[in-house]
DNA sequence: TAATTCTTGACTAAACTAGTCGGGAATTCT
DNA sequence: AGAATTCCCGACTAGTTTAGTCAAGAATTA
């Protein structure tokens, strides 16, 4: 699960189509691109990519654009990020993991470390879907004490 | 809270110092560089970083090297994520968060989801220390049941 | 047929990553 | 003192990624 701008700009953009979605009409992308200030041409290679992923569906022609391919509360956000953000190359680890770890033999010290962190990334982006954006309800998932005495951080 | 690279290389090369630290004996870049397979002058760079931040303390001369400042169960992996990866400079959101939020004028519609998002991480990386690492200790911690019908993602 | 909108591919300036290289400063050993 | 070892620091760089631009084309509607 790689976090990048893109990532981002595919999610506001999205989150502004399941906003403005009004009754299986179609939104064009240069309402979007207005609205959430992204240039168009660079939304079109986002869109083009979420199309492909299945999230969205396109209708061509004067008023034409795109549609979500599934309801606001089915689509999350994991399954965007996931698909305009293709999976990091891993430059090191020949173990199969997609993760970050950079040993060049076997798994590394840390491996385990990278795995738990990415699992923990996408199941929180995936406990996320448009409508609880649209809706401001991000939950904060609280932390289960500390067994160990490590100490708190900024 | 940026995630590089830099960071894990950084991670890597501390837990090696952890475990490899005998008595106060400090332990020489080029032993870890060797052992990590990282190249030493990058190494450099990332110590400077680390001894800056006070995570590490260093000796110089002959059989110098360097040391954890403080002990391996206190030393968690996000201070040393933070040390490295200088705060991605926010290109759009004049919202002071760091966390990527991308408009241009006030808070956008995705902003909580970013903010949350980096806390998560932040949080999970502030729980694990270096000892855990070396310990394999990683918790994976459990999801809360899911209270929409959002759905599971691969 | 003309206008609109999506579709695709090639190209690009700026930034960032993951380094390399060269010299210097502190310390220890002989 | 002098040499070896190790940290310290800044400048430089090839390659990749980001965030676009540009141009042409295909489908649909009026």
């Amino acid at each position: 699960m790689k976090l990048s701008t893109r990532g981002r700009y595919a999610v506001m953009a999205m989150a502004d189509l399941a906003g403005h979605a009004r009754d299986d009409g179609p939104e064009a992308l240069a309402e979007i691109a207005r609205r959430q200030e992204i240039s168009l041409s660079y939304l079109e290679q986002l869109f083009a990519k979420l199309r492909r992923a299945g999230l969205v569906a396109s209708v061509r022609g004067p008023g034409g654009g795109y549609r979500l391919a599934r309801p606001a509360h089915e689509t999350c956000i994991a399954d965007i990020v996931l698909a305009v953000d293709e999976p990091l190359k891993a430059t090191r680890c020949h173990d199969g993991s997609p993760n970050g770890c950079l040993s060049t033999s076997g798994r590394c010290i840390t491996h385990d470390l990278w795995d738990a962190l990415g699992a923990e990334i996408e199941s929180f982006l995936a406990s996320v879907t448009l409508e609880d954006v649209l809706a401001k309800r991000i939950r904060k998932r609280a932390r289960p004490a500390e067994t160990t005495d490590s100490q708190a951080v900024a």
